[in-house]
DNA sequence: ATCATGGTTAGCCATAAGACTAAGTATCAC
DNA sequence: GTGATACTTAGTCTTATGGCTAACCATGAT
């Protein structure tokens, strides 16, 4: 229910930064404060913070600040939202249904909270 | 072996714009001249035109022209190796392998001339 | 040859993106 | 409470993006 749907302008914004995709991997692997996610780009941390930010509101990732540390984490969900529009469209652009019964079958399979959520 | 590696960061920046993933979707049900892809997005010309590049270099689509007209049309394999990426990460962060193991069967169900392709 | 049609080039403008430095705030360790 | 640590905020700079108009080139029809 928290879900203020995922918009794909600022998802794939997003996505269409090495760095950020680079944060993002290493995120995969488990929660990681500022500064941890910072060293291994180079780059100064108020660079990093933006970088941050535009993946916090594309939510692909979350923050939460715990005494003088942020930590951040990947939020799956919205990875998958974009995979299923991708899905979907690389189902029409192949012209036929077998991708998207491929597709549906995932989704069946995780069928936990994160639904099909047909909202486009 | 024409497949000059498809770049994400260009692949990503191009599907972030409304008017260029409008383009492709209708560029999915089949190709189209320059002209009426333009119609329905109300933009000049070289604006198109310019979108119209960025999917290009993106290899998002490819173009012809013939006479003097421009006929335009989508690039799957792309689409298919950007859904690839995602699903890689998607089972990164969901930790586990199940999700890549459903992965792999959708490759291994299409298994034709876009396979896996293993380039990278 | 002339003209309309379909696309292309060139150039301008406004805003957004990515990077930085410098200075500020808020813990935590003494 | 002092000082180090871990972010934050503010402001600047350069380049890229998305939009336009105006003028140009190429092709097809008359």
């Amino acid at each position: 229910m928290a879900n203020h749907d995922p918009d794909l302008n600022l998802i794939f914004q997003a996505l269409s930064d090495p760095t950020r995709r680079a944060m993002l991997a290493r995120l995969g692997k488990g929660a990681v404060p500022v500064g941890e996610l910072a060293r291994p780009t180079g780059l100064a941390l108020p660079t990093v913070m933006r970088h941050l930010g535009v993946l916090e509101q594309a939510q692909l990732i979350a923050t939460e600040k715990t005494g003088r540390t942020r930590m951040c984490r990947a939020r799956p969900e919205t990875l998958a939202a974009t995979a299923d529009w991708l899905a979907e469209q690389r189902a029409i652009w192949e012209g036929r249904a077998d991708r998207l019964e491929a597709y549906v079958m995932t989704l069946m399979q995780r069928g936990d909270a994160d639904g099909p959520d047909a909202d486009d």
